[in-house]
RNA sequence: GGGCGAUUAGCUCAGUGGUAGAGCACUGCCUUCACACGGCAGGGGUCGCAAGUUCGAACCUUGCAUCGCCCA
C-alpha cells in the first residue's frame, strides 16, 4: 500500500543512484536513432547552485528525457569551466586565511598552480553534485573540464586551444596590440569589456580653471537663466570639467568643438597646465560636446577609451601617469609628464585629493558640482578600473563575426524566442577586438615564445618555438594566460575530443540545441558560434533557447550582497526536487524572467501529492499496470472518453516541449491529470469499480491503471522522481523486467477522438455542475440529497440518464431521477444543453433567492442576444465577416433564445410561491 | 544617447483580430470510503492612456505615460 504521500528526501537519492549505477545517462549507442544533443553550459568550478542554474538546468534535462523517451541516441555532455580569476581569488583567500604567510608570490608561478589543481580537486566542482540532486541527467562519465586533466599533458582539451590559438595566429586573426584595456588594478590584470560593470554611483564634477598661455584671453559670455546671454567676461583660463581630476598630470590638450563660437578663438591656441606645468594644444574636436558642462573637455589619451581616440586624431603621444597597481608613476614616464615628486608613487585617489587642492590653493578650482557618474568596476574584484595602456593579445573579432552573422541570418542556428537575433546581430555589428590575455597564473598559458630582440614565435610547444627560431636563440614564454571565455569558445567540440576525429564528434556535433539564459549570449554564444564556425566549418548548435532570470518575490535580480537569494536546495529539501523543477517548467515561458515565491513552488509540490494520490486511489481499486489498452474494444464511454482526453493532451505537451513552450506542456499536463484526471475521470469510475458489472469493471480497471502508467510517462521529464517510483511502485518488478520508466517510449497514440462518448460525458459533467452550482447559490444543505427530474427531455437523454444514474445520484447528490413531461410544482430548474433540469427542492430554500438567480440569468441572456443581434443587423459585419464567424453569431442566437425561454418558463413556475 | 522589452483579476503571468483565461490569494459550504499538500461552489478585470486602421481591437499602427533590462 503506497504512503498517502511521496517522501522525496527518501526516493531522490536512492532512484538517481540507481539510474547512474544502471548507466541510464548514457547515449543509446543506437546510431540508427537519431542523435541529440546537448552541452552543459559549464558552471565555474567554483561556483555554488542558483536559482538560474536550477532553471537552466531544469529546462535541459526535460528536453533530453524528452528526446530519450522519443528513442533519440541522446547526449547531454556536463563540465565545469575553470574560472580564471575567479579560482585564482578563491585560492588566494584560503592561503591568506590560513595566516602561513603564504602569497602567490612567494610560492611561484609553478607551486601556485599545483595548489590551484590541488583545490580544483579537493573542493571544485560542488556544483556537479547539486546539480545531481536536481536529477540531471547529464553523462557523468565524461564530464570535462576547460583546463583538461591535470594527469593527461596530452590531452585534448589543452590540445584545442593550444591548436585554436596558433593557428588563429597563423591566420592573422589573433594579433599582439598595444592599446588601452580596461585594467584591474586589484588582480593586476587585463580583462574584456564584458567583464567590466558599467555601475552609476554618487560623485562629482570638478570645474578647473586651466591658465591659457601666452597671455591670451578671451570674451566668455554668460547666460541667464533663460538662457539667454546676457553679458560676457573677460577670461584668461579655459574651464574643463572633469570626473577624474588627477588625470590631469596625463593630459595632452583641451578639446571643444569645431562650431563651439566660443571657443573658436582660441583652437591652436595652448593652456599651461597647472602643476606639470607643460603647455598643451586647445584643438577642435567633434566629441566636445557644446551643451555638456563648459563644452570644454580635457584630453588624457592614455586613461580614457574616448580621450585616446580623439589624442590619436590630433596627433598626441599619450602620456602614461599609472602604474599597474592604479599608482602615479615615478621614474622615466613621470619624467615624461613633468610629475613633481609630491605626486610619484601617490595612490590615485590620494593624488585626486593632491590635485584638487592644488587648484583651489592656485585659486584655479571653479566650481565642485556633485551628481552620477557612470564608473566602470570589475565584475570579480569590484575595485574601479583604469584603462590603461598595455601589450595585450587580441582576437580578429569583427572579421570572425561575419560567418557567424551570416549563420544565423542563414538561419543556420536559430533563437527561441526569436527577438534575441536583434540583441546577437546588434552586439556582433558592433564588435570590438578581443582582449584575449590575461595577467593570471591560473589559465591556459599563452603559447607564445619571445626572444630576446623581441620576436614573438608561436608554436604548439616550446621545441616547435625553437625549431622556428633556430638553435641558440633564448626563448621565454609569455607569462599571461588566456581569457577563461577562450576555451569556453571551443565548448560544443572540445568536450566531443576535438580535435581528435572521434565518434562522439562525429555523432553528436553539431549539437541540437544550447539553453542559456541571455545575459551570457556575447560572453559565449557569439563566441562559440565564431570558434566553431572556423574550426568545425559547422555552426555549433542548430538552436539556442534563450529562457528568462529568475527573479525573487519583487522582481529584483537574485545576488548575495542584496541578500535576497534563495538557496534551490533549500527548496529541494523542503519540497522535493520535481516541485521545484515543474514550477521552473510552468513559469519557463513567462516573459522575461521568472519571479520565484515559496508558494508557488509549493503548489506545484501539491501537484505531485495530487498524482501520488490518484496512484493511490488506482491501487485501491485494483487499477494496475495492464501495459496495452485496445482503444477499439473499450466500450464504456466514460473510458472511451478519458482515452481520448489523454491523447489529447499527449499530443499538446509533445508538440508543446518539441517547440520549447515548456509552459504550455506544463499546463497541459497539470490540466489534465488534475482537473481532467483526478477531478472527473476518478470520480466518474467510482461507481464502475464499485458496480456488480463484471466486464466494466475490469475495462474500467485496465484503462484507469493504464492512463495512470501513461500520465507517468508524460510527466517524467518535468517531474523525474516521483513518476519513477510510482512506475515501480504501481508494478513491482516492472523496473526489472521492462526497465526504469526513463527508458519507455515517449507515447504516440492510437486513439481517435469519440465524439459520441465525449458529447455524452460532456451533458454528465455538464449536469452535475449545473445541479452542484445551483444546489450551492440557493443554500441547499451539502448533505440532503435532492430528487430532481428530467422534463420533457427526449429518449437520447433518458437513456443517458439511466445510463448514468448512479454518477449522478453520486456526484450531484441526488436522491431520485425522475423523467416528466411537465414541469413539477415546488421546483426550481435550470436549463442544461436543451434540457430542463428541475430540481424539487423549493421547501428547502429561498425561493426568493431562486427567483433573483434566474432573473440574474435571463438579463444576462437578453444583453448577449441583444449585442449579438445587433451585429447580425449590421450591413457591413454580415457581407465582411467570414462567413463561418456569421454563423457562428446566428447559432448563438438560436441556442441563447432556447434557453431563455427555458429560463423564462421556469421563473414563471416559482410565482406562486 | 542607442537598442530591447513590459504594462490583462489582489499577486505572478497565459492569451496576438471574432462571446476576457490559468495558478496562487480571497469568500462560503464540506473532516463524502485517493488526496485538508483535499473537495464543491463563488466573487473579482471599461486588458496603462489617447488617436487611428477594421464589419469587429487586449491583440495591428502611431503617439504619450510609467517601469525594467542591455549597450555606450
Amino acid at each position: 500500500m503506497l504512503d498517502q504521500r511521496f517522501d522525496p528526501a527518501e526516493a531522490e537519492a536512492r532512484l538517481y543512484k540507481a539510474w547512474e549505477e544502471a548507466g541510464c545517462f548514457k547515449p543509446s549507442g543506437d546510431t540508427s536513432a537519431q542523435a541529440y544533443s546537448i552541452v552543459i553550459p559549464p558552471p565555474n568550478v567554483t561556483g555554488v547552485l542558483h536559482m538560474g542554474h536550477a532553471l537552466n538546468n531544469t529546462l535541459q534535462d526535460v528536453l533530453v528525457r524528452f528526446e530519450r523517451m522519443r528513442g533519440k541516441n541522446v547526449l547531454w555532455q556536463p563540465g565545469t569551466d575553470h574560472a580564471g580569476i575567479a579560482t585564482q581569488m578563491v585560492v588566494e583567500r584560503q592561503m591568506a586565511a590560513e595566516g602561513k604567510n603564504e602569497s602567490r608570490a612567494s610560492l611561484g608561478r609553478d607551486a601556485f598552480v599545483d595548489r590551484v589543481w590541488a583545490w580544483k580537486e579537493e573542493s571544485g566542482g560542488a556544483i556537479v553534485g547539486q546539480l545531481k540532486r536536481l536529477g540531471a541527467s547529464c553523462d557523468w562519465s565524461r564530464e570535462a573540464f576547460t583546463m583538461g586533466d591535470r594527469n593527461d599533458p596530452d590531452n585534448n582539451m589543452m590540445r584545442a586551444v593550444t591548436k585554436v590559438f596558433v593557428e588563429l595566429f597563423d591566420k592573422g586573426l589573433i594579433y599582439r596590440d598595444k592599446r588601452l584595456v580596461n585594467w584591474d588594478p586589484h588582480f593586476q590584470t587585463a580583462i574584456s569589456d564584458l567583464e567590466v560593470d558599467q555601475r552609476e554611483v554618487a560623485g562629482h564634477y570638478w570645474h578647473l580653471r586651466y591658465p591659457l598661455a601666452d597671455g591670451v584671453t578671451y570674451l566668455h559670455p554668460i547666460k541667464d537663466e533663460d538662457g539667454n546671454v546676457v553679458e560676457s567676461e573677460m577670461r584668461d583660463y579655459i574651464v574643463v570639467a572633469t570626473s577624474r581630476p588627477e588625470t590631469m598630470l596625463g593630459d595632452t590638450g583641451v578639446a571643444v568643438h569645431p562650431e563651439d563660437s566660443r571657443y573658436a578663438g582660441l583652437v591652436g591656441k595652448f593652456v599651461e597646465l597647472p602643476i606639470v606645468g607643460r603647455r598643451v594644444p586647445i584643438i577642435a574636436d567633434d566629441y566636445a560636446d557644446p551643451t555638456k558642462g563648459s563644452g570644454a573637455v580635457k584630453i588624457t589619451p592614455a586613461h580614457d577609451f574616448n580621450d585616446f581616440e580623439v589624442g590619436k586624431r590630433a596627433g598626441h603621444t599619450p602620456l602614461n601617469i599609472l602604474d599597474a597597481t592604479a599608482h602615479i608613476v615615478d621614474g622615466e614616464d613621470a619624467d615624461a609628464a613633468g610629475i613633481p615628486s609630491a605626486y610619484r608613487g601617490q595612490d590615485r585617489f590620494d593624488a585626486r585629493k593632491k590635485v584638487v587642492a592644488a587648484f583651489e590653493a592656485a585659486g584655479l578650482l571653479q566650481e565642485i558640482e556633485n551628481l552620477k557618474i557612470e564608473q566602470p568596476f570589475g565584475d570579480r574584484s569590484n575595485v574601479v578600473i583604469e584603462p590603461w595602456m598595455t601589450d595585450q593579445w587580441y582576437v580578429d573579432a569583427k572579421t570572425m563575426a561575419q560567418p557567424a552573422i551570416a549563420a544565423v541570418k542563414e538561419g543556420k542556428t536559430r533563437f527561441v524566442p526569436e527577438t534575441w537575433e536583434k540583441t546577437y546581430y546588434n552586439w556582433m555589428d558592433n564588435i570590438q577586438p578581443w582582449c584575449i590575455s590575461r595577467q593570471l597564473w591560473w589559465g591556459h598559458r599563452i603559447p607564445a615564445w619571445f626572444a630576446d630582440d623581441g620576436t614573438i614565435y608561436v608554436a604548439h610547444s616550446e621545441e616547435e618555438a625553437q625549431a622556428q627560431a633556430g638553435k641558440g636563440v633564448t626563448l621565454k614564454q609569455d607569462d599571461d594566460v588566456l581569457d577563461t571565455w577562450f576555451s569556453s569558445a571551443l565548448w560544443p567540440f572540445s568536450t566531443m575530443g576535438w580535435p581528435d576525429k572521434t565518434p562522439e564528434l562525429e555523432t553528436f556535433y553539431p549539437t541540437a540545441t544550447l539553453v542559456t539564459a541571455f545575459d551570457i549570449i556575447f560572453f559565449w554564444v557569439a563566441r562559440m558560434m565564431m570558434m566553431g564556425i572556423e574550426f568545425t566549418g559547422e555552426v555549433p548548435f542548430k538552436d539556442v533557447y534563450i529562457h528568462a532570470l529568475v527573479l525573487d518575490e519583487k522582481g529584483q535580480k537574485m545576488s548575495k550582497s542584496k541578500g535576497n537569494a534563495m538557496d534551490p536546495l533549500e527548496l529541494v529539501d523542503e519540497y522535493g526536487a520535481d516541485a521545484l523543477r515543474f514550477f521552473m517548467g510552468r513559469m519557463a515561458g513567462q516573459g522575461r524572467n521568472i519571479r520565484l515565491s515559496k508558494q508557488a513552488v509549493e503548489s506545484t509540490r501539491n501537484f505531485a501529492t495530487k498524482l501520488w494520490n490518484a496512484a493511490r486511489f488506482a491501487e485501491m481499486n485494483e487499477c494496475g499496470a495492464p501495459g496495452e489498452v485496445d482503444f477499439a474494444s473499450v466500450t464504456s464511454p466514460v473510458n472511451r472518453w478519458i482515452l481520448g482526453e489523454l491523447a489529447a493532451c499527449e499530443a499538446e505537451a509533445t508538440k508543446a516541449i518539441a517547440e520549447y513552450r515548456f509552459n504550455d506542456a506544463a499546463a497541459a499536463l497539470y490540466r489534465f491529470i488534475w482537473h481532467i484526471l483526478c477531478d472527473w475521470y476518478l470520480e466518474l469510475i467510482k461507481p464502475l469499480l464499485m458496480g456488480m458489472d463484471d466486464g466494466a469493471k475490469q475495462e474500467t480497471r485496465d484503462v484507469c491503471g493504464y492512463v495512470i502508467d501513461e500520465t507517468l510517462k508524460l510527466l517524467h521529464p518535468f517531474m523525474p522522481f516521483v513518476t519513477e517510483e510510482l512506475w515501480e511502485r504501481r508494478a513491482p518488478g516492472r523496473v526489472e523486467a521492462q526497465g526504469f520508466l526513463m527508458h519507455q517510449s515517449w507515447p504516440d497514440y492510437d486513439i481517435k477522438r469519440d465524439s459520441g462518448a465525449d458529447t455524452e460525458i460532456q451533458w454528465v459533467l455538464d449536469l452535475i455542475s449545473e445541479i452542484r452550482s445551483l444546489r450551492s447559490d440557493l443554500g441547499v444543505p451539502a448533505g440532503s440529497k435532492i430528487p430532481i427530474s428530467l422534463v420533457s427531455a427526449g429518449p437520447v437523454i433518458e437513456d443517458r440518464a439511466i445510463r448514468h444514474e448512479d454518477i449522478l445520484k453520486r456526484l450531484a447528490r441526488l436522491e431520485l431521477i425522475a423523467v416528466t413531461d411537465t414541469l413539477p410544482t415546488g421546483a426550481v430548474s435550470t436549463v442544461v444543453g436543451e434540457t430542463v433540469v428541475a430540481l424539487v427542492i423549493a421547501d428547502q430554500i429561498d425561493v426568493a433567492e431562486a427567483r433573483k438567480r434566474l432573473d440574474k440569468e435571463v438579463a444576462q441572456l437578453d444583453k448577449d442576444i441583444m449585442a449579438t443581434e445587433k451585429k447580425l443587423g449590421n450591413e457591413a459585419f454580415v457581407s465582411k465577416a467570414p462567413v463561418e464567424i456569421v454563423e457562428e453569431n446566428r447559432e448563438r442566437i438560436v441556442e441563447w433564445s432556447g434557453r431563455r425561454e427555458k429560463l423564462k418558463a421556469a421563473r414563471k413556475s416559482l410565482e406562486g410561491l
